[in-house]
DNA sequence: TGACCCTCCCCTTAGGGGAGGGTC
DNA sequence: TGACCCTCCCCTTAGGGGAGGGTC
């Protein structure tokens, strides 16, 4: 003696809507046993329960509707384990997936955390670990656009090369360029990473480091880097690497270019300066 | 001087589909700084670079076409970091939530690899840990619609009290039924959980137990039974607790009842034989 | 001329939300 | 009669893939 159920029925046992049933009808996936021809009604008879907790549990485990389809029209205890195996693949994939791009906007925020907290235009002296950059020439003249670009192309590359960089991307000053005090023209830029990123990323080596937080529009750097040169000076420390600069807000994080803010900075030895 | 790229270019340079540039423009998330009212081509210009960066971390992030549009509409630094927080937060909500369905794919695989390499009905003795089921009453006559009902409710139930149970069923026949050898009145459903799952979940204490794997049609769980009833009075075992019947293979993994495999359970304690 | 650009227009997932009309 | 059922039909995301026709 079979038990019949209407579709809102079977829909609020199953804990699903009633919508949900007509369309697995529709589709092909799950058919009523019983459809009265005169109007249509749609009758599930209870041997049919089990199918449907099959189909959810497929669903949950991430299969399309139409994967559903296919999968239980031959399905067997080693087809299921099979599949059950690439879904749980897929699924580590996902979380991977999840694991770092959450990494990165952690990142972010850190550096926007770290700008807002930090003194504006104050000089400070500190030992730096190594960090990993992952980087792109900028084509000459150098100007905003070529840099924009560089940049751009920074980014798709590490994407090709699957090099999860940073959302925060830098750029890089000759010692030279500096020095004669052209301080748009950067001739490299470049996105931080984790060392796990591996092969095609450059090390650059930690050590002591004279930096300094610039605030406002990029194109006025110049105004901060006189200020960190002039602190060096004073303090007779030797400049030994070109300008890194790291963008801790920008445009990523605000439309308000008075609100970005860069960090300046450069590896110093104490000792002699070497400015001249 | 400003650069211009038309919709094939500021594709290639961003690595990304024209489709997608023109689909940002008609919906008004991005637009050409200049189109060309003749012939309505787009023009897109190097200062609208960054931006495109910004939409496709904020795309990155988790947030949709229409979320970016408003984020990017009054896009300061706290904002930024406000919606910067949200996303790490639904981004751990969606880490939480596949780690659970793959705990509970996992535990699927093992049931069945179980299944498979148990040794069809023979009676095993074993020392079992606590467990914990989140069950459920059948209803009265007991009969499979009665089950499969119950086990329906028990799901959606779980469901809705937010206890993540395993996708493995259960049944719990009274002791009192099992000695009258009416095996298919199971008068509980369960579903067996991690005891991290909680409050509403009871436990099973561990201890020893007698195990025959059923292998079939779930109806002719009696022939198993009688095997098993059969060995504890052999063994002189004392029968202290209900029987407990998990499927270790059913529909949820194969279409075909040939495959089913059931493990029936009692708790028993060396001494004298409970069956009379 | 060949490569590129444009505007429709149809298509995809998994249903949600009715309107309009019949049925237990 | 009230609660329930049915069949359309339009709508949603983020574009992909053309067809048909113009443009640098």
């Amino acid at each position: 003696m079979r038990m019949y159920f209407t579709v809102s029925e079977l829909a609020k046992a199953q804990g699903i809507s009633r919508q949900t049933l007509i369309y697995y009808d529709r589709i092909g996936l799950f058919h009523p046993s019983y459809t009265d021809p005169s109007n249509g009604y749609r009758y599930y008879s209870s041997d049919q329960l089990d199918e449907l907790d099959t189909i959810s549990m497929l669903k949950a485990a991430g299969l399309s509707l139409d994967a559903i389809r296919k999968e239980l029209a031959a399905y067997t205890t080693s087809s299921a384990l099979k599949m059950l195996n690439e879904r749980i693949s897929d699924i580590d994939r996902k979380i991977a997936g999840l694991r770092d791009i959450r990494a990165r906007l952690v990142h972010r925020m850190d550096s926007v955390a770290q700008a807002l907290n930090g003194r504006i235009g104050q000089v400070s002296l500190a030992r730096s670990g190594d960090i990993y950059i992952f980087k792109q020439q900028v084509k000459p003249p150098y100007s905003y656009d070529d840099v924009s670009l560089a940049t751009k192309l920074c980014l798709t590359r590490a994407r090709k090369e699957k090099v999860s960089v940073h959302f925060q991307s830098g750029a890089i000053l000759s010692k030279e360029k500096l020095l004669q005090h052209r301080f748009l023209e950067t001739d490299h830029v470049f996105f931080p990473c984790d060392r796990a990123a591996g092969k095609n990323c450059e090390k650059i080596p930690g050590g002591l480091t004279a930096s300094i937080l610039h605030k406002g529009e990029y194109s006025r750097t110049g105004e901060s880097y006189e200020k960190l040169l002039a602190y060096i000076e004073e303090h007779g420390l030797k400049l030994c690497s070109p300008a890194y600069e790291f963008a801790l807000n920008d445009y990523l994080t605000t439309n308000d270019e008075k609100e970005y803010i860069t960090k300046l900075t450069l590896y110093v030895e104490e000792g002699s300066s070497g400015l001249d």
